[in-house]
DNA sequence: CCAAATCTTTGACAAATGTCCTGTTGGGCC
DNA sequence: GGCCCAACAGGACATTTGTCAAAGATTTGG
């Protein structure tokens, strides 16, 4: 069955038909970046939340020493926004770009909201996303109060086994709030 | 003004006349507990949402080796729970206990989703409740990111400067997920 | 008001992590 | 093919944080 990704995670949530998800799509508009592309620089409004269909994306902020810090990555399947800035339609503090060519469809608020009225599912389903996002991030901070670097490191190599090939480890030690030398030592010292 | 906690904070998203606020109520239990009393055991069933509406509530997670790790506090409007174990409807890995004499407002997950469907815009506000928790979170990840203990120590105090005053520091050095010793040396290394 | 319990601070040392640096590798590009 | 740059590993040392132990300080309850 051939059904779009955006269809197939609406419908682990709330049941629509054809004309529904017709009626979803018209409110998301198709946007292709680059690789190393900035799709949102710090300072500009994030007029979008992207659902990202195919490719990888990634939220970071820079330190004042110049250090990156990533927030989040966003593989196909994947919600990718500053989520303050988008939702507050305050300027962005974070930096969204694209690690591989990416393929998004891309919500503005205005729609999001619009859609959310329309088509009252859609809150449910939005309600629901936000709040096993919520609940992820709670797991992260978890991981953060109680696992040192190599715990984190596991952690997340069992809850995502596909990133760790997709991205530098270097990255993968910026999400995980260490350096790339810590990140690189981790391996030898566990048997 | 005498107006209550909850109808304040509700009507900070969205506007409710008496009668929708009374029917707004009426799916809440008033549950209060006292100090040292948990809440919610580990391995329960989250059965309940709690609305602060006196006193101070606390999330943590004990360690394998006994060490516990606060993951939230909550004062007085504060929502509390195990987010996951009450909306999955799964067994709780966190505890809830009270640090004083509290007063909540309780409300089921059914009772959630019902006030959800009947009265609409409370969908709009959990959604947006939930939301601004989301990006709470990711603040406080890109604090463990970027920052050490000093600075997450003084974030804290900027952010809740009334929770110092009423929890011990060693619960703030869970919170900031380093040891009490740690947080105790901090005030002396800076100026 | 006292005694017990709790909380906080401090010291000495160990472990984890950061910083700076070098060298190697491997793939992309001209 | 050869050059370049990004990625990775590793050494040497500094800094931060944790651990364990003990002593003060504060709060609590009878």
């Amino acid at each position: 069955m051939n059904e779009h990704p955006l269809r197939k995670q609406i419908e682990e949530i709330v049941k629509l038909n054809d004309t529904e998800f017709d009626f979803v799509l018209e409110h998301f508009q198709k946007k292709s970046f680059k690789k190393h592309q900035i799709v949102l620089h710090e300072g500009d409004y994030a007029h979008f939340e992207f659902f990202v269909v195919k490719g990888l994306m990634r939220v970071s902020r820079l330190d004042f020493d110049g250090k990156e810090h990533i927030l989040q990555f966003g593989m196909e399947n994947w919600w990718i926004t500053d989520a303050e800035a988008f939702h507050h339609k305050t300027k962005s503090t974070l930096i969204v770009d694209c690690l591989e060519d990416t393929e998004t469809l891309s919500l503005t608020l205005e729609n999001k909201e619009k859609l959310s009225s329309e088509l009252p599912k859609m809150r449910d389903f939005f309600l629901k996303k936000t709040t096993n996002g919520y609940i992820a991030l709670q797991k992260r901070i978890l991981c953060f109060l109680s696992s040192n670097a190599n715990d984190r490191y596991h952690n997340l190599i069992t809850l995502y086994p596909g990133l760790i090939q997709r991205v530098p480890k270097a990255m993968i030690a910026s999400y995980l709030g260490v350096t790339r030398e810590t990140l690189s030592r981790l391996s030898k010292t566990e048997a």
